[in-house]
DNA sequence: TCAATAATTAGAATAATTCTAATTATTGAT
DNA sequence: ATCAATAATTAGAATTATTCTAATTATTGA
């Protein structure tokens, strides 16, 4: 649940950039979603956080979620209908959901097929992000 | 707003494969996503058919859409936390999403990319469905 | 035409997220 | 260190999209 020194270091210079406050709260989350493989959504988060600050609201991870994400330590990831989870922003790679277990599996993406897909955008689609996604069943058991 | 012959004979078709009814109510609801290059979501489409069926329920379109994708007649697509949009299950394409007009373009997807895309997924996944999505903002008035 | 079954309906319920207004914490300037 | 300005947090209400429930209606095959 501690940030290493080198995440602590990324964790106040991007907040640094865009003029945030680095407060315990964001700290926390932060440490959470660095800390799980498992893409932890917003209540999980919350229900993980409220133990070590017991004050802490829904509303102020949601508020946190946000702020990482706007300055980019974070990313969000969406499956169909289901609540939005989170991940660090260290390295591209696609996502495989399972059906069966509700899971989610980084699946590595190599950058010469990430610069293939980027490439059939025709002109006049200016691009921010690029998500490859599957979905199925697996036979991880992790 | 009417179905062509092509489309309601892929209506019948689909629907009696999986034993579901033709009603009028599903008819509607896939003619007007066959119709929209707009890739409606629930509220929209509700909306429209409201006017030539007066006595239609949302729950009924939600109803509606969920038998048609079932028997793969439409398919739902997702972008972050936005409602669900359906379009018809017409070949295979990525998605952009643009933030700035909230709305949705098919960018056309080479099946030797698909099938490189695919070919990352290691052993032992299964797939079901595979997608690729952007976002950004785009030049586009249509 | 009738019984069996499936689909529709209206409205309530739920889940995830966002909003609001009051309180508290952090910051940079003194 | 202190203070004013600003930003963040909090609790709870509100919202949005979707799902559920139970009663009614439509469709099907015999």
């Amino acid at each position: 649940m501690q940030l290493s020194e080198t995440d602590k270091k990324r964790f106040t210079d991007h907040l640094k950039k865009l003029q945030l406050r680095p407060t315990k709260q964001r700290q926390m989350v932060y440490a959470l979603v660095c800390a799980n493989e498992n893409h932890l959504c917003a209540d999980q988060i919350f229900a993980f956080a409220k133990k070590i600050l017991p004050n802490l609201s829904l509303a102020t991870v949601y508020n946190c979620l946000d702020s990482l994400v706007e300055c980019e330590l974070i990313r969000e990831i969406n499956f169909g209908r289901r609540p939005t989870r989170y991940e660090t922003t260290l390295g591209e790679h696609a996502h495989f959901y399972c059906n069966d277990r509700d899971e989610l599996h980084d699946i590595e993406l190599p950058k010469s097929i990430r610069e293939q897909i980027i490439s059939i955008l025709p002109k006049g689609f200016n691009l921010e992000t690029m998500n490859v996604k599957f979905t199925g069943t697996c036979d991880c058991h992790d």
